[in-house]
DNA sequence: CGTACTATTGAGCGCTCTCAAAACCAGTGG
DNA sequence: CCACTGGTTTTGAGAGCGCTCAATAGTACG
């Protein structure tokens, strides 16, 4: 409260040694000091591979996650081993914010590909808020962006057709990986399509079909995993038929 | 801070004159002197009407809302009169937290009865809570809570049928309204068959036909508005059905 | 090179939507 | 008292999207 030295966009960059701070210091004033104390509570482990689990289903909550690299998709097991794809996050992107009610992870985590996680035990995180106005801001952004985020999958579940669907979720993985500078129209899908068609409500042959379908219409070219966006406005018509344009988040 | 007098339950309930402020601080530890604080802050306006707004699509953001009696409805309203029902709230519930992040209404709320609610600005609250890491954690809480809810909208649009959907609608109201003390198996529904329609994703048709079915199957009766749940364990194990035998979608 | 898995492609069916019309309700005015 | 209006709800018949089942093709890895 005493020296409330600002310091800069970059300064932050730099401080957070790697991508996983800014998501939750990027847009504030914060102190170097309150940096450093936010660094270190963060725990860092060795990379994950594919299968890993950051926690299952029924677990205590103890903290949230932060994607530095790879991906990660949350699911909601079933039994019979039947399942419900929750999402599919980035780096960047931060995993565990619904078990803070309950204090019991409802869903399962799971890296998708060798990845880079960060551990922000909640506890503290939460004592650190408490102190830093700026920081306990960004942590109601955070929590009021994912359910920004869930509305819009509700509205896409309930509203959209099969090809609306794999386009908004092109569209979205487009601009998630190119926030955070990778290629926007040349990207690496990690997971199947069978878990694209369970996180859109579709059947693997429904996917698998408009993937087929796109590419006849020149919108992409699609090679297994790799796919390349060769007319994103023309995907982005498709979201637009049903429900115009849509100007909302639009967080830098 | 310094004389953590903590009171009871009921101290709260009466404190807090109102339901309002109760899905606040109840499940916390609060000197009173904190709760008058929470009070002070409190906006209570005279009943609202049947189609008056609380905020539109594209309003900043100033206040959280709670509903005190009543009920609304959240929605996203595109060009041409369209809608995609979001949400009903009931007594007890707050309404905005979606807005937070972006400081901007994506959607609009509109009361679906004669309610009374109360307003919460948003810029004083966080004072509030950065104050009292007790009524911050709980602000987690509602916020995570939310998120978990619409990951289970999210599991009903993606995965259920039309059968399945309204049975989900009717136990989430009967739980809902027996959570704030009013009958579990009889009660109001405030909401047209479209609008319900709209909320679970299915055509009004559909709903109706559903209604019908259900009354015919003795799980319900239905008049008008009025409904009555003769089954609860019954529609509940609509629910239960896709689960247990589900030959679909299976990612691993 | 064989096994297991994932992805693609095809054919038929069922759930739910759409279109259409009738029933019902509340309010209004002749 | 009754017709008229505008709204919501119910009921019916047909069509289409996406699922299911089934078979083939492609890929990873031993």
């Amino acid at each position: 409260m005493t020296e409330q030295k600002v310091i800069s966009f970059e300064t932050i960059r730099v401080a957070c040694k790697n991508c996983t701070l800014s998501t939750l210091c990027l847009p504030m004033g914060l102190t170097t000091e309150d940096v450093e104390r936010l660094d270190d509570i963060v725990r860092r482990s060795k990379p994950l591979h594919r299968g890993d689990y950051l926690f299952r289903s029924g677990e205590t909550f103890r903290s949230l996650y932060v994607v530095k690299t790879g991906s990660v998709k949350t699911y909601a097991p079933s039994e019979e081993g039947g399942e419900q794809v929750l999402g599919f996050h980035l780096p960047g992107e931060i995993i565990g914010l619904d078990a803070i009610e309950t204090e019991v992870h409802a869903c399962s985590a799971r890296v998708l590909e060798t990845s880079a996680i960060c551990e922000l035990p909640f506890s503290r995180l939460e004592q650190l808020t408490a102190t830093i106005p700026s920081l306990q801001h960004q942590m109601y952004r955070l929590l009021s962006k994912e359910i920004g985020h869930d509305t819009e999958m509700l509205l896409l579940l309930g509203k959209k057709n099969a090809e609306e669907r794999l386009a908004a979720f092109l569209i979205s993985m487009s601009r998630r990986l190119h926030q955070r500078g990778l290629s926007p129209t040349d990207f690496h899908l990690s997971m199947s399509r069978h878990e694209i068609g369970n996180y859109l409500g579709l059947a693997v042959e429904t996917v698998s079909r408009l993937f087929t379908r796109f590419h006849e219409e020149g919108l992409l070219k699609v090679d297994r995993k790799h796919v390349q966006l060769l007319d994103p406005a023309g995907i982005e018509a498709i979201l637009g038929q049903s429900l115009a344009d849509d100007h909302r988040a639009r967080s830098s």
